[in-house]
DNA sequence: GGACAAGGGATTTTT
DNA sequence: TCCCTTGTCC
């Protein structure tokens, strides 16, 4: 079989594993991916499994669209059937919708995403007068109980603290209000699944007989439901393949657990492991750089990696003046390395998300394009929230949350009193809020005003029920909009060029809705799809310059790599310096930031980074992790240790850091100055055949049109187009599927 | 009930 | 610095 020729004799051995469990335990860069992709493929076309038969479990969704696709490449086109390729989440999900009714729920379940959990919570905290308590905290508890079976009753015993028995409290009342929602969190998700298979040994053997190989993706960042899960669908044939790196453990803080890929060979006897050891990624500097640092971690198993590539550069360190230099710095050298190699991919990482500012300011002045991962992802958008969250509450009337944030938006009279009257009557007979709208509309105490506004809105909600079965999706979306006047709104509230941005996204809601139904899916496999997306999964892969967290940045790999705010404090988080095992994990984070590098790797800090835009008292020193690198692989170390005169603010058009680079000549040719054209010219580089205004364009539904305007909007581009059919429309150009005419 | 201003708190990482 | 919560006034 030709395709086992494009791996080495390790890779190879495991692509070619038979039954029974298997853990590959290999460094980053190694092909770990590259062998599940090929497993599947190799099981398929060997005959020893049917294709739907396989489930592959992913970190993100986006890694499981490009397994799907690397897969496709393998097999080639026109297949039949599938194999199933998809997050523990989605996954749970998807068997959820068919089987939670074993459990009670309703088939119609909401998902309460981070956000709505915090509003739950919040909710819980004012209804019992703990308002010192922060919604944040709590949940972070409840969440770590319930990941462990530790449940409100005995919650007080196990985690003794001054706290506890409040917490078990908030947890008891947190949990049945999510079941009289009938909603989930993300938890639950993987918890009540966990729950199915365990009560219902028959539902376990159906699925268990169905997905006869199950491969893991990153085992080492799995937490202890999604270990549940995996032993249950595997108890009868076994046939468990993961692949993980222990050095590569950077979820702890969402519960992910370690010990699962360290303990992988206990929990399922007979594993045979198999070790990858060579790198295909990165040069051999980078590799050294990467292993010195982490070696330092005591909780490992250790490994070698070796690579063929060539040593590659030193890598740069610079100890900036200020971060907005730091960011100077960082894009002069992406502007050197376009001239030199334009079709590098690059990426900024940092330890966390507001660190992105000064680099994106910096490039938009620049004109060089760029996306950044972490900015608000399409679904999270305030005008897609409430429009979802209106569907969520005509599908599952129960949704308390979902109802509250649209009851009074927009705007429409009930106020903030009458949203009390409306919990309070709801939370007292123990119904739901949606039912409590008419009997708060009668009460003789609710003044005429707010009882008036309860009716109307009481029968706009019966109205969209009573469509809910029979219009489409978009078709009902347009509907809440135009019955809601949500539009008014926008324009009273913001400006007229900001409105026109939200409902453009509206508008790409319902398209968005008109395609998933043309799929034949239905609204759940819809909304399901919104909660579950993550800004990642929506990131442009072909963008030449990427900003996101290092977290974001796991399983990906980029030419050249900067890893900027190398500060003690910062990274490493002060929140993680008392605790060894925490530090163990900034450094892993570290590795993983290091490892994505596949030709040149920048680092840099500053001593002078401005908190919270005041000053920031002391000066910072640098990041424990530049000491742990070899001194004779890493350039501007010495720069270390903070000096306590400021710099002039170093203009980087006269910065004196080392002109010896390659990238000299380049840097005098491309600095200008900034203008408004360049900043909208900096666009994804996957569209850069570029759409301008004045072009004529076709759209598959508009049909012929010319652009009026282009503007950014974050990560993506508003078109303004005149259509000849249908007439001024405004558009996402990510998702218009545009072609030039 | 809603618009607007002032003030305080926020930053760790996300399926 | 900025955003969101809270308080004040119509
Ligand atoms: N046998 C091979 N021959 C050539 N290239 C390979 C081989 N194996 C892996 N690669 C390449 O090495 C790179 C890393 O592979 P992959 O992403 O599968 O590694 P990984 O172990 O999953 O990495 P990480 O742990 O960092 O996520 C990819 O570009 C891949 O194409």
């Amino acid at each position: 079989m030709d395709m086992l020729e494009n791996l080495n004799p390790e890779q190879r051995l495991a692509v070619e594993h038979g039954e029974g469990p298997a853990l590959v335990l290999a460094g980053a860069g190694s092909g770990k991916t590259r062998v599940i992709v090929h497993r599947i493929a190799y099981l398929i076309l060997r005959g020893a499994s049917r294709p739907e038969n396989i489930l592959a479990v992913t970190f993100t969704n986006k890694a499981a669209q490009e397994m799907r696709e690397r897969i496709h490449r393998l097999l080639g086109p026109s297949r039949s059937a599938e194999p199933l390729i998809s997050t523990f989440h989605a996954f749970c999900v998807r068997l959820l919708r068919r089987e939670i009714h074993f459990l009670g729920y309703r088939q119609d379940f909401s998902i309460y995403d981070t956000d709505d959990q915090k509003r739950l919570m919040k909710q819980i905290l004012e209804d019992s007068h703990r308002e010192e308590l922060s919604a944040r905290e709590v949940l972070s508890r409840v969440s770590y109980a319930k990941n462990h079976n530790v449940t409100p009753e005995v919650y007080a015993h196990r985690f003794p603290s001054e706290t506890a028995e409040e917490i078990a409290a908030l947890y008891r009342t947190y949990d049945s209000r999510l079941r009289k929602a009938n909603a989930l969190d993300f938890d639950d998700l993987l918890l009540k699944t966990v729950e199915l298979f365990t009560r219902y040994a028959a539902r376990r053997d159906h699925y268990s007989n169905w997905f006869r190989y199950i491969l893991v993706d990153e085992y080492q960042d799995t937490n202890r439901p999604q270990y549940e899960l995996l032993r249950l669908l595997t108890a009868r044939h076994r046939n468990v393949f993961v692949v993980g790196d222990e050095d590569q453990s950077i979820y702890k803080f969402r519960g992910a657990d370690i010990r699962n890929i360290l303990s992988f060979e206990k929990d399922f006897p007979g594993t045979r492991t198999i070790k990858l050891e060579q790198n295909y990624r990165s040069t051999q500097n980078i590799l050294r750089v990467a292993g010195a640092v982490v070696e330092h971690n005591t909780a490992r198993k250790g490994k070698t990696l070796w690579t063929e590539n060539h040593a590659g550069d030193v890598i740069t360190c610079h100890r900036a003046s200020s971060a907005r230099s730091e960011a100077c710095w960082v894009v002069r050298r992406i502007q050197g390395s376009q001239l030199e190699n334009p079709d590098w991919r690059t990426a900024v990482l940092y330890r966390a998300n507001f660190l992105s500012r000064n680099f994106e300011d910096v490039l938009r002045e620049e004109g060089i394009p760029y996306t950044v991962v972490g900015s608000v992802g399409f679904f999270s958008r305030m005008e897609v929230k409430d429009m979802l969250a209106y569907l969520r509450v005509i599908h599952n009337p129960e949704d308390d949350v979902a109802l509250l944030r649209i009851v009074n938006t927009p705007p429409r009279g009930i106020g903030s009193s009458t949203v009390e009257a409306l919990t309070r009557k709801a939370l007292d007979e123990g119904i739901p809020i949606s039912q409590a709208l008419q009997a708060v509309a009668c009460h003789p105490l609710t003044p005429a005003r707010a009882s008036r506004s309860l009716r109307r809105f009481h029968e706009m909600l019966d109205a969209w029920m009573a469509l809910r079965d029979t219009a489409t999706i978009a078709g009902l979306l347009e509907r809440i909009v135009r019955d809601t006047e949500y539009q008014a709104m926008l324009e009273k509230q913001e400006s007229l060029e900001e409105a026109e941005n939200r409902m453009a996204n509206i508008e790409e809601l319902i398209r968005a809705a008109a395609e998933s139904q043309a799929r034949e899916e239905t609204v759940f496999e819809f909304l399901d799809r919104a909660s579950l997306s993550s800004e990642l999964d929506q990131i442009d892969t072909n963008a030449r310059v990427v900003l996101m967290t290092l977290h974001s940045a796991k399983g990906l790999e980029f030419d050249l790599v900067f890893l900027a705010g190398l500060e003690e404090g910062l990274f490493p988080h002060a929140q993680s310096l008392n605790s060894n095992e925490d530090l163990e994990e900034e450094r892993r984070l570290c590795y993983v930031g290091i490892t994505r590098a596949r030709q040149k790797l920048f680092l840099s800090w500053t001593p002078f980074r401005r908190s919270y835009g005041a000053d920031a008292g002391m000066p910072a020193f640098p990041s424990r992790f530049l000491d742990e690198m070899p001194g004779d692989l890493v350039e501007g170390l010495g720069e270390s240790g903070p000096t306590y005169v400021r710099d002039e603010e170093e203009d980087y058009d006269r910065g004196q850091e080392d002109m010896e680079t390659p990238f000299r000549q380049s840097r005098r040719s491309v600095i200008r100055r900034p203008s408004r054209q360049d900043a909208a010219a900096a666009e994804p580089a996957a569209s850069r055949t570029a759409f301008r205004s004045g072009m004529r364009v076709r759209h598959a539904q508009f049909g012929d049109g010319i652009i009026m305007n282009r503007v950014r909007i974050g990560n993506d581009f508003k078109l303004t187009i005149t259509f000849s059919r249908v007439g001024k429309k405004t558009l996402i150009e990510r998702f218009a599927k545009l072609q030039a005419l």
